[in-house]
DNA sequence: CTTCCGATTGAA
DNA sequence: TCAATCGGAAGG
């Protein structure tokens, strides 16, 4: 038997323009106060960048966006329309503003909080996903790690060889709902993948 | 303190 | 096309 190793924040020191597609194809572990378990298969993620005016960071730091300025490895959670949770993975050099938004998730069920769903659309958006997964504010700004129930793991041997064969590729494309730098081609997808936000 | 708005979503 | 809904950022 062995242990399922989690994505160490010295693999996400990096930028977040690499990170952001290479996240494609690796798991979202959350681990709920029940003790029970949900995966969901990364295919969608958008990177956001120290001078990118789309990135919450932009202006100046601030009490919410703080984290993004510090080490990798670390998530950033925050509240979108009043309504839905959005959940990013902090990325590259401390004192480098930098995260990756996660997407869009394939999951293995569908969760009973998310009833009349099909499974591949029930995680298919950014505010969808931690609905789904139980994100809220109380999850930003921690470690991700199994001790704080949510945390990420890398590619599957099998995923990886799919990726080099060719059986799987990714699409890059422009991110999407923002009012700047709209024209910045920094979303990833799973080409073809049914449980991705929207096409194109 | 008050005002304004958003890296969304789903219904009209 | 448009409203829901609220924490946080900006402005006075």
């Amino acid at each position: 038997m062995s242990i399922t190793p989690f994505i160490q924040p010295d693999w996400l020191s990096r930028s977040s323009l690499l990170v952001a597609p290479d996240l494609l194809g690796c798991t979202i572990v959350r681990q709920l106060p029940d003790d029970s378990i949900i995966r969901g298969l990364i295919v969608e993620t958008e990177a956001y960048t120290e001078g990118d005016p789309a990135c919450h960071a932009y202006r100046r730091q601030t009490p919410r966006n703080k984290v993004m300025f510090g080490p990798a490895g670390m998530s950033y959670v925050y509240l979108i329309y009043g309504m839905y949770h959005c959940l990013n993975v902090v990325t590259d050099l401390d004192g480098i503003p930098s995260a990756v938004l996660i997407r869009a998730l394939q999951l293995e069920t569908i969760p009973p909080w998310c009833p009349h769903q099909k499974l591949s659309r029930v995680a298919a958006g950014p505010g969808k996903l931690c609905r789904a997964l139980k994100i809220d504010l109380t999850l930003t700004a921690k470690p991700l790690q199994p001790k704080e129930s949510l945390w990420l793991e890398p590619r599957s041997q099998d995923y990886q060889e799919q990726i080099d064969r060719h059986s799987i590729s990714f699409i890059q494309t422009t991110r999407i709902g923002l009012t700047q730098g709209a024209d910045l081609p920094w979303r990833w997808y799973v080409k073809d993948c049914a449980a991705v936000s929207r096409k194109g």
